[in-house]
DNA sequence: CGGAAATTGTTTAGTGGTTGAATTATTTGA
DNA sequence: TCAAATAATTCAACCACTAAACAATTTCCG
């Protein structure tokens, strides 16, 4: 219970516009303002929160004393390994970029454990330059544009990887080996790291689960990464949905042509070969119609009021928009009703890093208590 | 606190095979067996447990008095409204179903408030058998085959109505007046029907959110319901998806063929031209195939493992099967790593209504607390 | 047959965390 | 300068859970 509430009074700090005083968190989460203060003043002790100047007076009565996360706490080491670049990011308690290293080169010719050295180094780089800050790398995540289930990198087609242990290999580096290390699908990070930067505010009360979901529609939608393959990722809610055995988001490979090209899965007319990189500039017009088809399968089945177009589709969004909405408006039964949305990813190349960065201080904020538990 | 660890005991004892013992349910939630008593004793004074015989002895020691939902408490009433027929059936909260009534009748030449108030006179005989049994009916759900917002039917295309508040025409009747009353999709309700008799038993402490989804297989699947258009429910981790705006399920308008027949929605080749109730009967062969094409794409994006097949599809299941999983095993790209699971809906035409009554008792079974206010 | 061991369920004292009311602190406005 | 207003803290009471002791009832085993 006490857990829950650190996590709540958190919460309302985080998403709060200007920084709250402690009674009016209190107002927001329905609890005393005895609690909060008890609450908050944990938070502080334990390095989550810091008191700030407060938001201009209004009227009369004793002044406020703001809150806001701190940006000298917990921050969480965001990795991706992609074809074509390695990178590294340090993202602090309040979202913040701290720090970002880019290395570009060709993944492809180098085998996972050279590739994963380089990584490694790179991630020990930043994390020594973020404790330099002052800051406590509390954890790190690593996108990989593959599938991936039980910690391991099953298959990873434009990598030619198979079954790679990739924390394994990461938590080799000596800077490294005391960390929680996690992987992930490049598609569903990059969802988040969007999700972050581009989410509403949820409701801070539990959501009414009867009938339709709530909460603000910038809170649900389906992030497509245009690579060399197609990967998606959906959020639901505010909360990324990765399947029962985390091999959601494979809209790559959903059928748009039954009877079309051949595919390098096997099967005939999958959208990754009209709208995947290389298909992509040779017909253009022809790529947003197969992802216009594809994605009226997605609205028709989820209900999904927003998509938003990463990787190879934001540069040239302008040109496929039209393309794909006239396919959405003709398919989707409901676009009568209410029209889907369709933008181009808000954060370009960084955001399957910034959503791995952003999955470790996700988790301390969803839990602070097990974070002050570590520092008691 | 109270209210979650009351919900707890009540669903650990409903998804015991046998009646449990008050120490086995503090074994199994983890609480401490003084605390269990007294939950128990708050559940059993509201009439939401009762003691019955304990299962038989094994080993020495005190014997232990075994816990059982009663079957004279709270019921659902479940209202279905279709094309040929009306229905309504009570269950209690073991989820047996006490009174079950229908109504042979072509709905098409009648008008909502017709058919509406047939149905609601069906609904108060259901109700007055139930109470004459001893049973409190906590409120009803309706099933409708059409699209649901906002608690109207906005549309429903085979009973030709647009627009209808069928909440309001139910409360009409005098001997509904005082019911909290809800109506949802024929499918997604239907699939919650599925879900309470297939359904395995979820854990009972929180799934581990870390990574992918967790709990017994049997409790995540999508439920196709093959009637003259096609719906689906999503069931995930034993809980229905009902999109952002109650919307999802469509399948039946996921496109097959993308310049293929033209659909009553406007668009070309919709699954629904060539799986629907009509095709059917014509070419079940590339009805099978254009199924196994829609739910691929389904599997790939949301990596679901099981598959139901309900309504007209259930009795001619196996004659459908092959061309259904032969399209998966090409189309779905993890299809090697683990099949997909295809099977045939358990509960034939009664689903819905069997959901809808569900939705009642599974309010109950969630916030045991609320119920116990009542009638404190 | 009788006592030890086992097991269930209750009782009782203690603890953590929340509430509500009173209190202190600090400002604006008359 | 003082009343009103607002923020934050202190403190007693309360609720729900835990832990441990205890009572009740059986089986096991010599």
């Amino acid at each position: 219970m006490r857990a829950h509430n650190l996590a709540l009074v958190l919460h309302i700090v985080a998403n709060s516009t200007s920084p709250p005083s402690r009674a009016a968190v209190a107002a927001a989460t329905g609890l005393t303002r005895a609690t909060v203060s008890a609450l908050v003043d944990d938070l502080v002790a334990g390095g989550l929160l810091v008191e700030v100047d407060p938001p201009p007076r209004i009227g009369a009565g004793r002044p406020a004393v703001g809150l806001a996360l701190t940006s000298t706490g917990p921050a969480g080491l965001g990795l991706e390994i992609n074809v074509d670049y390695l990178a590294a990011c340090v993202v602090d308690l309040t979202g913040a970029v701290r720090h970002r290293h880019v290395e570009h080169a060709d993944q492809r010719p180098a085998d996972p454990a050279q590739a994963l050295t380089a990584l490694g180094r790179l991630a020990a780089t930043a994390r020594l330059a973020a404790e330099a800050d002052g800051l406590v790398v509390a954890g790190a995540a690593l996108a990989v544009p593959g599938l991936v289930a039980g910690g391991l990198v099953r298959v990873a087609p434009n990598l030619a990887w198979q079954d790679v242990d990739a924390v394994a290999a990461l938590r080799a580096v000596p800077e490294l080996t005391d960390l929680p290390i996690t992987v992930d699908n490049e598609a569903n990070l990059a969802a988040l790291g969007e999700l972050r930067v581009t989410g509403g505010i949820p409701d801070p009360r539990e959501p009414g689960r009867d009938g339709a979901g709530t909460g603000s529609p910038g809170n649900s939608f389906l992030y497509v990464s245009g690579e060399i393959g197609i990967g998606a990722g959906l959020v639901i809610d505010g909360e990324l949905y990765r399947g029962v055995r985390g091999w959601s988001g494979e809209i790559g490979h959903v059928t748009v042509y039954p009877d079309g090209r051949a595919c390098r899965c096997g099967a005939r007319g999958c959208l990754e070969q009209y709208a995947g990189q290389e298909a992509l500039t040779e017909d253009q017009p022809r790529a947003a119609a197969a992802l216009g088809i594809a994605l009226s399968a997605v609205v028709n089945l989820l209900d999904v009021p927003v998509i938003v177009l990463g990787g190879a589709y934001a540069p040239i969004f302008s040109s496929l928009r039209e393309g794909i909405e006239a396919e959405l408006r003709a398919r989707v039964l409901t676009s009568g009703l209410a029209p889907v949305t369709l933008r181009a990813a808000a954060l370009g190349p960084d955001a399957a890093m910034r959503g791995a960065a952003d999955t470790v201080i996700r988790a301390v904020r969803e839990d602070p208590a097990a974070w002050l538990r570590r520092f008691a």
